[in-house]
DNA sequence: ATAAAATCGTACTTGCGTATCCTTTTATCG
DNA sequence: CGATAAAAGGATACGCAAGTACGATTTTAT
């Protein structure tokens, strides 16, 4: 239901939210961490960055860290970052025109059901993902 | 958050669902009237066909139609004959291993979030879609 | 026998995830 | 101060799956 992309973000996240506060962490040791080919999550966390929800630091002694606390972030904020969310706000028949005035059959059935998906990303904080984290090994 | 193959399906569906009981309809007509690549749509009527979802006929005379009243299926019914259902049970951190059992931090939280859109899919009858059927033309 | 239709196999296209390589920045060492 | 090494940043190419297109085969009414 969500991206591959946004998966990795979530789990990039959290593991940066455990760190010490001001730790920069390398894209390569957090890919061997957390099991998530390095390259790409190289591309990940630079999305991360250009949004603000990291910062980055380049050359020697550089990599990511969090720029915000983990109880300022939800999930929404993560995946927004790395995956277009209109992914949970079109039309289950695909009509272009579909909305609350001009509305499909199950208009209002189906967006009850994708806002709770939605809602959760919103009213969810990256905190709640750090409970047990290091249980989470795979 | 369906797969585009899905909507197909449920668009096809309320099409057959509206027609007069027994009669059979031609992919190529229904892509032409539905604004569906008829190639594929064909593909996606033979897989619901095969499911037992419509009745295929080939040759002169041929298509395809209902083989159970509209309000006998389902929308789970008709999304898991075009694609996989396990889409809507993973766990958002990708562990292999969450369930109810092992849970990950927001097991619950993600399972309830995404048990509303599976449970959607499941109490909703295709009749449901037919309301203002002509008034979808795309 | 012919034509109409599903069925089947194959190939093309696009986007996502992945892997490399090169460039730029920056701390550190001689 | 200059050279070097370590890191992000950026460009490019590959693999794979989904959606698409098309042609060949099989079935069936006329």
């Amino acid at each position: 239901m969500i991206t591959t992309t946004g998966e990795y973000a979530l789990r990039a996240m959290a593991y940066l939210a455990q760190l010490p506060e001001g730790k920069y962490a390398l894209a390569k040791d957090m890919g061997r961490e957390l099991g998530i080919p390095p390259n790409y999550l190289g591309k990940v966390l630079q999305a991360l960055a250009r949004e603000g929800l990291l910062v980055s630091l380049r050359g020697r002694n550089g990599g990511f860290r969090m720029d915000r606390k983990p109880d300022e972030i939800c999930l929404f904020d993560i995946l927004s970052a790395v995956e277009p969310m209109k992914r949970y706000e079109t039309c289950i028949l695909g009509h272009k025109k579909c909305s609350d005035e001009t509305a499909c059959p199950i208009h209002y059935t189906w967006k009850e059901a994708r806002d709770r998906v939605v809602n959760m990303f919103r009213k969810t904080q990256l905190t709640r993902l750090l409970e047990h984290q290091r249980a989470l090994k795979k």
